[in-house]
DNA sequence: GAAAAAACTTTGCGCGCGTAAAAAACTGTT
DNA sequence: AACAGTTTTTTACGCGCGCAAAGTTTTTTC
């Protein structure tokens, strides 16, 4: 710096000031160095910068399986947003194990971050730890809620998910059974759940719930194997089947294909198979896959912004708001 | 440090020591340390050591597409095998865009990592970009070959598959078209054109090419209206067709089903499709795919081990080799 | 055109650690 | 008990930059 400094005629100290904020000096001046920049390409030794800087300029995303296109989506929109902002986002999946969740948080402790994003695992969630994190780190928690952590918690309104498409489901056929995980990872599947249920009792009929056995996060094939047993089972009571999330019906789907249960919403069909997601594969399933949309681009866009405002903020305002998107009814031929 | 050391009753150097390799110091030291470090949960600032050290313990892994499930799993394998090997992975996607890959090699080279692990756009890429990257870090390509970079390329035998699966079908049924898009950004879809017409020609059928057009990373949706086009104007010669990978296959799946194609190996079926990849949705598709699966461990595993090789030896040791693995046939009901 | 404000330069310290060299303490061996 | 070999301590420098204070120059204001 000091040799690019002088090459570029101004003094080591003005350089620095430059690549803070290059607003934040003379325009004549920035112009020179902005010249010798072309001339020599220096950089930052980005080291040496964040050793004596508060504010590091990087902002981690943690996702719980990246291997769900669902969150390679959110964290695509999330990283552009971070980058727009002039911040270095890095990327983490904790890959679905609670274990790796905490050993990233704690390697992210270390980063320095101005700021992290965090989509928690859920339930298996080591609470303590990321309670502890989120008090040391600005932290906003986003699609799966943790009661009093992060600043502010952005996701989507399961219940409104639910019952849009539960009187979706009314009005076009025969009320819906509810196909879910029995022990469910994600918070949101209780509220979804919960959802249901609600706009069942409120639209007159018996919610009836078909719960599969299944670990991980390998849901397509939950919902399969589950789909084939409770096919063979008979346990769905009516020819509708609304599922927690689109992977389920995937995997339901295919149940389906096997048994030879015909899915869609024509007459010659045997069953409807609605999801909630609008996951990126749904519109290439067969049938297309109908379900509820979330709204990808404004809860990235929410989380980015609210993280921002937070860490510009003197105060830390923990503000404990949760802000919930509405979903959107996306129909197709399954339902 | 200089705290910690004392209460640890050793010097800062040693405790230096101990944290660049535990095993180089006396077990009673090594003791000593580790008894202390339970009570204070000390840990070097990340960045005052990488200022000094020429080997950052970081390996970036570069891939083109995050959003797609086999790099999603992919870069899932290769970050467990750098963290089993004492490293730092750090994941970038260039989301299908040549200026951001660009961005991302010139990002990671301010960060020093001792290797990259690096999967390029293909077509698309900066060569140029990439050469001058490959000679100042070490770098291992994956999955999409670039002639005379890197230290070694780990990928498929592309001619192989595609050998595999022609003769597979021919044998079957009758001999398959070939669907594919008109300018494939991955240049391993040009060698499964040549591996589809050398594999025809050698069973002396006549090779058939449907190319569609669509520029891009949503490939279900260009095998999709492609599909539909193709189907349209009678297009299959023959019903088979093979897919030059499986998200164009899952595309034309879902052009079958929309106009009442039955799609399926089955006596009552209009068409067979088979893809190439064994995409991790493959198996849930509707009929499920038959397709060639990629050995993703191996690939994944053989990348990190010829990387570590390489930056051990102290020799920059470019062998310039090309390591490709064998598909393996994955019979489904699609073909 | 002078005063006030803003931008810049000079100087110098410190961040937390890696690392080298020499001295000191420890280890096992005869 | 004396020796050689190994490990640790002491001492000291440097990495590349942020940042603060004081002095200097340039720009703005009336």
């Amino acid at each position: 710096m000091e040799e690019f400094a002088s090459v570029s005629g101004v003094s080591r100290p003005t350089v620095s000031k430059y690549f803070n904020d290059p607003d934040s000096v003379r325009a004549s001046t920035r112009k020179r160095i902005e010249d010798a920049l072309e001339r020599y390409d220096y950089r930052p030794n980005i080291f040496a910068v964040n050793q004596n800087r508060k504010l590091t300029k990087t902002v981690g995303i943690v996702v719980p399986y990246l291997a769900d296109p669902f969150f390679a989506e959110i964290a695509r929109n999330i990283e552009q947003h971070c980058i727009d902002a002039g911040y270095r986002p890095t990327l983490f999946s904790a890959h679905g194990d609670p274990m790796l969740e905490v050993e990233i948080l704690d390697n992210l402790r270390s980063l320095k971050p101005s700021g992290v994003l965090l989509a928690p695992l859920g339930r298996n969630s080591d609470r303590r730890a990321i309670e502890a994190f989120c008090k040391a780190v600005p932290t906003v928690l986003f699609d799966s809620f943790l009661q009093d952590m992060g600043i502010t918690f952005i996701g989507s309104d399961s219940r409104q998910f639910s019952q849009l498409i539960v009187e979706y489901l009314c009005r076009t056929g025969s009320p819906p059974c509810f196909f879910e995980m029995k022990a469910p990872a994600n918070p949101n599947a209780n509220r979804r759940r919960q959802g249901y249920i609600e706009a069942m009792e409120g639209l007159g009929h018996t919610p009836v719930i078909v719960q599969v056995e299944g670990e991980g996060w390998a849901f397509e094939e939950i919902g399969r194997a589950g789909g084939i047993k409770a096919l063979a089972a008979e346990r769905f009571k009516t020819n509708t089947v609304l599922c927690s999330n689109d992977r389920l019906a995937i995997g339901l789907l295919t149940a389906c294909y096997e048994k030879g249960v015909r899915v869609g919403r024509h007459e010659s069909c045997d069953l409807r198979v609605a999801g909630q997601d609008d996951h990126p594969f749904s519109r290439f399933t067969c049938p297309p896959l109908t379900t509820v949309a979330q709204d990808y681009d404004a809860i990235s866009r929410r989380s980015v912004t609210a993280l921002f405002a937070a860490v510009g903020a003197d105060t830390q305002t923990v503000t404990n708001e949760r802000i919930l998107f509405e979903g959107r009814l996306v129909m197709r031929d399954s339902a």
